[in-house]
DNA sequence: ACAACAAACGTAATAACATTACATAGAGGT
DNA sequence: ACCTCTATGTAATGTTATTACGTTTGTTGT
């Protein structure tokens, strides 16, 4: 369960995010590892989709992108909903959690009687630097 | 503004999305309409475009697809952040809108100087007759 | 009516994102 | 040695979205 026991491809897929200050594109991520014999979608793909399972890497479903999580992985989405702010003008994100749209988000669905499994909460504008 | 100055292929284009009960991909729109002519991708991608910009449209970008606002058009989004409840089993999908949840991540961003331009809430799950 | 302009449209090609299919390699247990 | 599970390599394909270019249509001002 820790960063340790990632196979090869996962940990350069890993690397390649932690490095990013942005979000990163599956293929910009291909792009990156070619050096190191990545040739095909597919690798990528593989590696992010273990290392989403781990919770050691976010898929921003809103812009296409992964980014490492900001949060030392097993303690993330613990502590309330996990939604991002995207800069569109620099692409700093940034990964909060709180406690009090989770309970609203649930209290409106659970009247309704629906059973949420994943919800995505992703905001796109302009950061402090940018605005 | 009102749903009678739309163009034939906006016209087309909305009434797929108002007889479907469930979101609709760009490109199943396109294969709905080919009896009316369409050939390619561009003549849905562009009616949506202008659907979107009157409001009488969302796309959700979750899964890539675009249903028809549940609110009458020009009165949506003026009551509150905008959210999707995703049936993942049967496809159906409630439109909510909600000012605690849009106050308190106005409060969230307003503190770090982030300026939301796109709020995305979807919550993908499983509705009351599914669950 | 006519020119000028803007908006919408038709078509083809291409780009960007993601998955399926199938063969191979290595680790661990029996 | 044999089985099984996981990861990998490679190719092909499927899905979603945009760019480019030329034409048509509708509106405005003269
Ligand atoms: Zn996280
Ligand atoms: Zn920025
Ligand atoms: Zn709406
Ligand atoms: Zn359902």
């Amino acid at each position: 369960m820790k960063t340790q026991d990632l196979t090869r491809n996962q940990s350069l897929v890993f690397s390649a995010l932690n490095d990013a200050k942005t979000p990163l594109t599956a293929y910009a991520i291909l792009d990156e590892l070619r050096g190191e014999g990545f040739r095909a979608p597919l690798q990528v793909y593989r590696a992010l989709e273990k290392l989403v399972e781990r919770g050691l890497v976010h898929r921003l479903e809103s812009v296409n992108s992964f980014i490492a999580c900001a949060h030392e992985g097993a303690s993330c989405c613990k502590h309330g909903l996990t939604g991002f702010a995207i800069c569109t003008a620099c692409g700093n994100t940034m990964e909060f959690h709180h406690h009090g749209v989770e309970h609203q988000l649930e209290a409106l669905l659970g009247e309704k009687g629906f059973k949420p499994e994943k919800t995505v909460v992703e905001i796109r504008g302009l950061c402090a630097n940018c605005a």
